[in-house]
DNA sequence: GTTGTTGGCACAATCGATTGTGCAAAGGGT
DNA sequence: ACCCTTTGCACAATCGATTGTGCCAACAAC
């Protein structure tokens, strides 16, 4: 009754209910089958261990299994909508799974990111899910050197299977949607489409560069470097770089196809300052879906990573053990405009 | 050289350096002052232990000193501003405290919510941080049981320490705004504020009704229970309940004060087809912050709460341990509006 | 009645690190 | 030369659960 000092462990269970330790393991972790234990004695087992309050301790079944029940993921960064839900399905399948979730933040700093996935090596985590890295190679060989088995997600890796938005594809229909509304060619001079935001050292951008670039073709039109804008994903350095932009058009572009969120909110840090009638001409698509975004007062076409996808895929592969393809693409979908601008009563209920 | 099957443990290194075991557990936990072990012996040990890629099994380690290393945190759902921008600042704290992030998030789901907090005793965490409980006293008495420090965060609780936004004067502030814009009672009758979402059940939402109808009352203005509108926390109940309340109205509320980003959620995705006209006699204000929710095509006031200091304030408490303050709180700030809307060229820079 | 199963459980080694204790060698003092 | 204090380290128990193995009893088959 007494909830005694320390945690009641099997051995005070076997005391208690005048059986060995082995045989209140095998009860409280289910082998009791296996190991012919008979009902009477599982029953009493079961009521005393209850009674004690009992609950593994797992650091001592870990020990001995050499793995944690620990399900990892690591992510660039916790305060974003696309990696925070990437978090939340990750969180709820690992537990419908039975495993405990651990989401580590890299902040995208290299040394953070060996510093974490060593960090949860020694918690003999069971899997690791690898979001957004800046060296997933290096990741990969601590993995695998400590036998780990991992899973990319968001970016491709080499040795290991990832599951990856159909980058491309999204981009694709971005770009489609912001040359179509994009304002013809006016008077001489066409009128030009810009890529902004994020780094082409990363897959997921490069990707949506090539598509931006293709359809842009396609339109026969020619993209010139001066079109596309890298400046990270600061928001703070992306405000700089679309004022800069600006000044530099004396005005909005013609079509702007934002790249990342985080981007887009620096963006909006600069759109502030300008009158509404700047965004008259202005076509806006950004990449990755913002509910409040999706709000704005100008019209803005979104893509909408399908994160639990993304997730669930991943665990999947996670089964297949070596069987699994080492590449994997989610399509994403394109959320059309949505905006109070439509006229007195749109029709989006 | 060749990184045999297993990960080396310090018997390895032991062997290798022909020292004993404790004594290389001494040198790599950086206990080898306390246990005399010469500067000359730690180095040979430590460039061994490196060249192998040794590192501490923490579940042996944990197993031994009855603790983990981990720090728990639970949150209600990580797909949340205010949650992931906690979750981000518990995870680089902890991290910066050489422990290991657990966030784990429990749907608000009461009995998710006691199977975490057990899974996470069960794995020794050092530490528990509840943010947003449907039940905390029940949590509480769980973590008490296992002697497992915790601390409120963002909800008071009893028998330990909470640190909590000032809810009350975050309110106070953000009526002040809704209440100043209003437009005068027009005609003969006044114009009436809403205070709409949350429930409250909810320690927060509580305070924040109470000085809404605190600073009303200052006011010379009586809140009717009509007023005060709970509609939850999910984006679909407010859809649904804004609407009705418009179609009550019929028209916009004078003043609307806001209880969360997902009620706000809601709440736009039934403004979206309302005419622009709608918002011009409707002041909005938004209890939590989002900095697209911030660029809306209507003026919006809102409330940021400060979670890094929750959480930083959170870690002082559990060093403080017993002798910490039972009640901690912390001023949220208030967004003043920032929109397009202000004429041609805003002077929000 | 002897041999062969199977049921039902206890024993003891083990996972890898920590830590209280013991002990020899080196140095210091007289 | 003798005793005392440090130094510097090794030994072995321990944390709590898992699991291979062994043993006794009950029962069946012959």
């Amino acid at each position: 009754m007494t909830p005694s000092n320390r945690k009641a462990t099997i051995y005070d269970i076997a005391r208690l209910s005048g059986s060995s330790p082995s045989t209140v393991s095998a009860v409280l972790n289910g082998t009791s089958g296996k190991r012919r234990i008979k009902a009477s004695t599982v029953e009493a087992i079961q009521k005393i261990a209850a009674d004690a309050g009992y609950s593994t301790n797992m650091q001592a079944r870990g020990l001995r299994r050499a793995r944690s029940g620990l399900a990892g993921m690591i992510i660039p960064i916790h305060d974003n909508r696309f990696f925070s839900s990437l978090s939340q399905s990750f969180d709820t399948l690992a537990r419908e799974r039975g495993l405990c979730p651990v989401i580590a933040s890299t902040l995208r700093n290299p040394k953070e990111e060996t510093r974490i996935v060593e960090t949860l090596i020694s918690y003999a985590i069971d899997s690791l899910f690898i979001a957004g890295a800046t060296d997933p190679d290096a990741l990969g060989a601590l993995c695998s050197a400590a036998r780990l088995p991992h899973i990319f997600v968001d970016l491709p890796g080499r040795n290991a299977p990832s599951v990856v938005t159909n980058n491309f594809q999204g981009a694709e229909l971005l770009t489609h949607k912001i040359l179509g509304k994009m304002p013809a060619a006016a008077g001489g001079s066409p009128a030009k489409p810009y890529f902004f935001g994020g780094s082409a050292a990363d897959h997921a951008t490069a990707e949506r560069i090539k598509a931006f670039k293709s359809v842009a073709k396609a339109t026969g039109m020619r993209i010139g470097q001066d079109q596309i804008i890298q400046c990270g994903y600061a928001p703070r350095s992306a405000t700089t770089a679309i004022a800069a932009l600006c000044d530099r058009l004396g005005g909005l572009p013609a079509g702007l196809f934002v790249n990342s969120l985080p981007v887009f909110e620096g963006v909006m840090s600069h759109f502030v300052t300008l009158p509404p009638e700047a965004f008259a001409a202005c076509v806006i698509g950004c990449f990755d879906y913002d509910p409040f975004a999706a709000f704005l007062q100008f019209p803005v076409y979104m893509v909408r990573q399908n994160s639990h996808q993304l997730i669930a895929k991943a665990y999947e592969l996670l089964d297949l053990g070596p069987a699994a393809p080492l590449m994997t693409r989610i399509d994403p979908d394109l959320i059309e405009q949505r905006t109070l601008h439509k006229g007195p009563l749109s029709d989006l209920g």
